[in-house]
DNA sequence: TATTGTTATACTCTATAACTATA
DNA sequence: TATAGTTATAGAGTATAACAATA
């Protein structure tokens, strides 16, 4: 490993280098969400339950992009740590709507606060303003994809 | 699926919009390489090889974040397409040096125009001088981690 | 003793088919 | 007939342990 290999080529391309830095800012997230013992799927899940009372399971899924049977496993194991609660839907019967515990919510409320420590220290070598545009630059990418 | 989902948190997130954003690039990347029969590590690998003739199966394990027994099927795999050619290495008895076959180069030298003009296609809801901003911020982060 | 490449294997993540209960 | 949730299962992708050959 004493020659230097050359990567120039790979990053002139953008999706090498927004993987690499997806890669820096998650790998940073996955480290400081141990402690709530939390992947960074159910971080998104629990965190949309939290913002969105009686959201059911397959809103979570057409908008974080999970097939329904693998959402099937998360909001069992967040039952059975008493994070969720599920209470039949209003109008539709099919349908549970979702609520965050007590629990869930004390733990969200630690977590969303150390999720936004985490993106702030991978995103210290950006200033603030540099930090607004890079988001701004990201959603144009992916609110307008064809 | 009436209601509108309140996503609102998880868009202040760094890592949410990175993600999303990967996501839409590789997807239109993976679209785009389907002709080529390469997946987006395939690619990588190759143009690594082609760009740094000799290269070892160590190497491109480092560089790309691969691990070695998953690197083996890899170049397996480029070896059986006669895409690549595997010498003895001139110093190391240990390692075999990388290098393109006249097949691989030629498709390379087609793969990644092609990823030159996915990636521009993904970006095309930014001007020239906000991809250019897009690619030093994200280059900023994943450079400078600790 | 350490490193390169390899095999075998396990674990996680993601994807598909098919079923039930309800709309 | 279509949709929400579920089960079972298959396929990628990624990870660890252990080995032979070479440094």
């Amino acid at each position: 490993m004493t020659d230097t290999i050359d990567t120039r080529y790979l990053e002139t391309l953008l999706g090498y280098n927004t993987r690499r830095a997806t890669l820096t800012i998650i790998g940073r997230f996955i480290e400081r969400m141990v402690e709530f013992d939390l992947r960074p799927v159910d971080f998104s899940v629990l965190s949309l339950i939290g913002h969105n009372p009686g959201i059911t399971a397959r809103q979570l899924c057409h908008t974080l992009n999970i097939l329904p049977p693998n959402m099937v496993g998360f909001l069992k194991a967040f039952e059975k740590r008493d994070l969720i609660d599920r209470s039949p839907h209003p109008t539709d019967g099919r349908s549970m709507g979702l609520t965050l515990t007590k629990k869930g919510q004390q733990l969200m409320q630690k977590a969303e606060v150390a999720a936004i420590e985490s993106d702030a220290s991978a995103a210290y070598p950006l200033s603030a303003s540099e930090q607004k545009t890079l988001m701004r630059l990201l959603q144009k990418i992916y609110r307008n994809a064809a």
